[in-house]
DNA sequence: GTCTATAGGAAGATAGAC
DNA sequence: GTCTATCTTCCTATAGAC
């Protein structure tokens, strides 16, 4: 066996998410794989047999096992429905780290991969996110339909916020989404 | 000369555009970009010397242009601030196809190419996009610092609508997005 | 200004030693 | 399970005829 200790899977995991998230599936070249990872692509092949591709779709279900663990189980807890979104924001800021880090739901959902295997399975966890978000509403008690409606509108300035947030340079919009979001999803107001 | 009159720059330009908002500046191939204006390589490298880099640089160039022609400029006119409005959401949804089309500035923004040529101009296109919704808000009384806001609030909407439209698999999010932005940036409410 | 043909290199993927 | 070395394919870019 090599020099130290074979890499934890979930660590190797995170470091390829990495590169995903900075660069896209078509910018995420081997070499930057094997170099993020510390291992040789020969090795990265004997992980991951089917290459690219297998390691996009791992990392993907990956960081979706984190996202339920760590925010759509949060959401659907018992507590409080502002103190679960509360902790939820705090959780997004760290998987987000403070918004400097896109989304790898939008890296990986280029038509050019949505007519591949990521479609679908980016499909789902937009779905669940959005579910999730809604409990916290619909035990607060508003209607099904306000509730659907606040919580496909803040995964939209989830994603938004990080796209501008890169676009301007700055992590300042992301910060701004993520103060606001028990506000926005909670507060009792008018509409809508 | 060929069998037939030149394409027009504009036609290429926007062509080359499409491959770019689909697959991103890494995921367009030379041959997609050829097949995509009818050029061979050789003759896309005549009129593009620098090559890809240069045609996402010009077709971001025209997208600006067209941007600045279509929707900026209508924005900053002297009509009634929510015809102006109801008049840039037409353009906007034309601009990218009803919410079936992905945006530029996203698709070109990967932190690869950030610290490359193009991110300057996409935070200037954004910054420019920012001021120019803000121009209605400020006709109709409102205060600088609210219009900015809810400029900023708007973008990100639009980009988030736009991938979280991708996401889903269906536009509707983007058209409903479309369809509030005139009340959502001109309505009187309380806040902020 | 467009084409065919190809150089030159980088990419994904594999073979086989250790 | 990791490595070095290599294969094959694809890509960017260029050369040169028309």
């Amino acid at each position: 066996m090599g020099r130290r200790a074979a890499l934890d899977d979930a660590e190797i995991l995170e470091r390829l998410a990495r590169v995903f998230r900075d660069v896209g599936y078509e910018g995420a070249r081997l070499a930057m794989l094997a170099k993020a990872t510390g291992l040789q692509k020969a090795s990265l092949y004997h992980r991951f047999p089917a290459g690219k591709e297998q390691m996009a779709r791992d990392v993907l279900g990956a960081a979706g096992a984190w996202l339920e663990q760590n925010v759509l189980s949060v959401l659907r807890s018992d507590g409080n429905p502002i103190n679960r979104v509360q902790e939820a924001s705090k959780r997004l800021d760290e998987f987000y780290s403070g918004g400097r880090r896109a989304c790898l739901l939008n890296m990986l959902s280029s038509p050019r991969t949505a007519d591949g295997p990521f479609s679908e399975a980016i499909r789902l966890m937009f779905d669940a996110l959005i579910a999730a978000l809604c409990k916290p509403l619909i035990d607060q008690g508003f209607d099904r339909k306000v509730a659907r409606h606040r919580a496909e509108q803040a995964v939209i300035r989830l994603q938004g916020s990080l796209v501008v947030a890169r676009g301007l340079g700055t992590p300042r919009v992301f910060r701004e989404f993520l103060d606001d979001l028990p506000k926005f999803l909670l507060d009792k107001r008018s509409e809508e």
